[in-house]
DNA sequence: GTGTTTGCAAAGTGTTTGCAATTTA
DNA sequence: TAAATTGCAAACACTTTGCAAACAC
């Protein structure tokens, strides 16, 4: 593994944005685009920053996850009454949640098949289907 | 059609419910449970209310949705980071939700056929599944 | 009468905004 | 140095809460 990728990975993003790779970006950008499917909330991912030592603000990392959200580079998920996740996998996919632990997880296309689209007016185009699948833990 | 059907179908659900019927409360349910489908939000059912010549305050307004939900006679849906809706159609169904007038409505379960269940950890089980189709207006 | 419910206003939560100071190109 | 970005604090939208007065049984 090369240690620049994540830098690389992070400018890259940023820059095919259209936006400026400032420190704060940057840093979440690295937190964000590590590899891994992520699930993250404005806040949970402004205390990694902090836990990392970059000091950004809680009103940058919105700016930050809107930003990149308008870029493609995330998806926003809708899970959780009064708070918003970020999701970095922006293929189409499907997600679990655990209205316990508000862990929320991706699941595979195939997991779930969707055999049927519904009929939408002609004046109305589909933007997306968002299927969640809400679990508890037992006991 | 029976005009005391609206007072009957309140004052069951509410009693159901545990509830006292209050003045309150049977104006809600008379509002709700009038035989449509219907999508609330506690802003539209206290306007509605409101409208209607009954003086409900909002923090009354959310106590009975939240009453009525835990008591079964409606769903809460999250679709809008924010705001939260309820639906009086308390059988398993979908919903189509309109981005730009945020209007959402039911799917009936074959209009989507969701043909399998995603495997799930042992310690878990499956609360619900939510498909929400968000459609947006063309031009 | 006793316990429940209401309504108000205050507090709470997550998010957005206005703007001066700072940073980037 | 011109334009973009940041950080703060204030504002915001929606929801919940504490509690005295009103109501249901």
């Amino acid at each position: 593994m090369n240690r620049e990728r994540p830098y690389r990975q992070a400018l890259e993003n940023i820059q095919n944005a259209g936006l400026r790779p400032t420190r704060q970006r940057m840093a979440l950008a690295k937190l964000l685009f590590d590899g891994n499917d992520r699930h993250v909330t404005a806040e949970i991912l402004h205390r990694e920053a902090d836990d990392s030592n970059v000091k950004i603000s809680l009103a940058t990392v919105y700016n930050a996850l809107h930003q990149f959200t308008d870029a493609g580079l995330l998806r926003e998920i809708v899970v959780d009454p009064g708070r918003s996740y970020f999701d970095t996998n922006i293929s189409e996919h499907y997600h679990i949640f655990n209205e316990d632990s508000r862990q929320l997880l991706d699941i595979a296309l195939d997991q779930i098949g969707l055999t049927r689209l519904p009929a939408i007016s002609a004046d109305q185009e589909i933007n997306r289907i968002d299927v969640i699948v809400r679990v508890k833990n037992l006991i």
